[in-house]
DNA sequence: ACGTGCGGGACACCCCGTTAGT
DNA sequence: ACTAACGGGGTGTCCCGCACGT
């Protein structure tokens, strides 16, 4: 008798690995990976260390699974897909661009800053496990934006003598620093700015 | 005869202050702000914890030091400086992001990131303190920036329908996603590619 | 076979805790709470900081447990107990005190006085959450001796003039001064001579 | 030219030292000894260390001069003289208690105690040369009220059989009791009970 | 007589990780 | 699969005291 008197009493694996790596995720956001405490990320999550280091093999590895199971589908889904067969890439970045400074003013969460690059720029020279998965990201990203820029010249909305890797490059490496700008000066209007001279350049790609 | 035989034992206040204020620099660079131990900087600094708590009030009073008398004179001298007077800036900003891929190559200097941004990246949303500190300086970057454009614009090298903040913003922003680029790809060439489209990005507004 | 052969090595996590409240209670009465060291009192314990930060979360804590776990109840033991179903708590609170004197004189207790008294002294102004546990036992004492002597008036053994709020409250007042008195005079011929003296002051309120 | 321009620039060692004492006072009083620093000292003095260690050998000398030059002093002002050539001590002290319970009540001062009682509460046990003064104070305090009680079994206001050092000891030490109480209570009710039964105490010793 | 730079050492806190046990 | 007791060690803070200098 008395069998799953309460629903959290039965084993699901799954799911409290998963509720770790999410409440490591928020963690590691709000105060970085050495900053951040597992006390605190066992407590938000409502386990023990026990289950934390039954699941993960430490800190590290933590961390390592906050890059692969959060980070990248984030970056997947939010920056990546909307690019996947567009043959107008130009209008497209200027629509995501817009789009996430619109964003960003409202849910107040640029301040923050990208958790991909908040992560890249603490842990990339101190671990190279990190720097790995970081630029693996980075790289996917860089990639899907030469993708599309080639499919752009080939359609001929993108200006043929453009080289689709180098100003993938840029673009990347822009909307990092974008967002850096305003998590530090806490002024939107600086981001709608520095979008707006981004989407000139852009413009100026047009075929 | 006999004056200052050992140069360290005689008192030179100013002269320890700036040993602690450049080891923590350094150490700050490397581990982070919050990652980054006092205890090592006393020992890098060769001295003791008390003469650390003499000097400053604590670690925050530290990390101000070093972002007011490290950082942004660095700032001023190494990027602000070259454009002080220059009525071509686009020419000039070119030379400039040109050497400092160079430099950064030859120095592997980039892979620790840019010590602004670093510290930025970290500790803006943690600590106003820092934000307006780092924020002042961000500022008074992209001010020079944009007197340097609208200098051009007054000498017919920079288009008259170039809005000088908007691109200085853009410029500063990416020469930090740039440097945060080299910092995880470690690989060169990706920042020679987004420094190029960079260059040609300014050559298009060119008068 | 082989059951427990080591005692500790065995999780006890209560015979742990108790283990450092002791040592605490040890610390904090010969050095005072301020001046008590959470090191000499894991030393003492033969336990490390882990193991003392996990039953408590800090010095405070501790601090109130000690209140809570051992002065209370030592309190109740020796001071309240044996007034607990008395009809003459004149004759009977005499003989308490006669037989504290007795006893400090020869344990020579009394020069580190009143663990209660001491603590009291020392963090009632300083800490609220320590004022309020050791009020409350006071105002139990307070209250035992009122009740005895209300149980002796009933009972014809002390005068119906009496108020025993207010002889209560001097008693315990007279009490603590009286063992501070043997604490900082090292005589104990003085507190003899006190205790004599409120001996008289008892008889005073025969009935 | 140019002497005494300002006013606390020439040296006045016995002022400084006066100002140091003083705020030693002050700052043991609020945290007692041990937990008294040195540094809010000569901060609320507005001197240095270097002048605290001139004029005084370390911490510990430091309180006794705290003891012997503000604290003796006080004792003698407040609670001796008044009684210094009584012929009716009983009336006398019961209106000194009475005026104590009154100002401590309007002034507050109550809640942190009798300067005296702290020191000799916390100190007494750890450190000799504190007991010793201490206790001197204390032998003064019973010896004064010991002769004015002698004094009035001469004068025929105090019964012949009472003993003056007995009666004596349990007045000072109940005084003690009461100024403790109220610091833990924080209730002048109390005080004002335990005074007013001390009061009766007193009354039955009328000649 | 007094200010300042500085030494060296505690202090409480809290961390990450391990292991006995369920 | 998960809990909780526990181990050590490192953190920033802040202390008291000394000694050089004026």
């Amino acid at each position: 008798m008395n069998v799953n008197m309460t629903a959290t009493k039965t084993r699901t694996p799954e799911a409290t690995r998963r509720k770790i790596v999410e409440a490591a995720f928020a963690e590691f956001y709000k105060n970085g990976f050495q900053g951040g405490s597992l006390n605190q990320i066992v407590e938000a999550a409502g386990i023990t260390k026990g289950a934390l280091f039954h699941h993960f093999a430490g800190k590290q590895e933590l961390g390592y699974a906050v890059v692969d199971e959060i980070i990248g589908p984030l970056l997947e889904q939010r920056w990546l897909k909307p690019l996947a067969d567009s043959t107008d890439p130009i209008t497209e970045l200027q629509r995501i661009f817009r789009q996430f400074v619109d964003e960003a003013f409202q849910s107040g969460s640029y301040v923050q800053g990208c958790p991909l690059n908040n992560l890249a720029q603490e842990m990339s020279p101190l671990d190279e496990g990190f720097r790995n998965r970081l630029d693996r990201l980075y790289a996917a990203w860089r990639d899907r934006y030469a993708m599309a820029l080639t499919a752009g010249i080939a359609s001929g909305t993108v200006r043929s003598d453009v080289a689709p890797g180098k100003v993938a490059s840029l673009l990347v490496a822009s909307q990092m620093g974008i967002w850096g700008t305003g998590k530090t000066s806490q002024n939107n209007e600086l981001m709608v700015q520095a979008c707006e001279a981004l989407g000139d350049y852009l413009e100026s790609l047009r075929g």
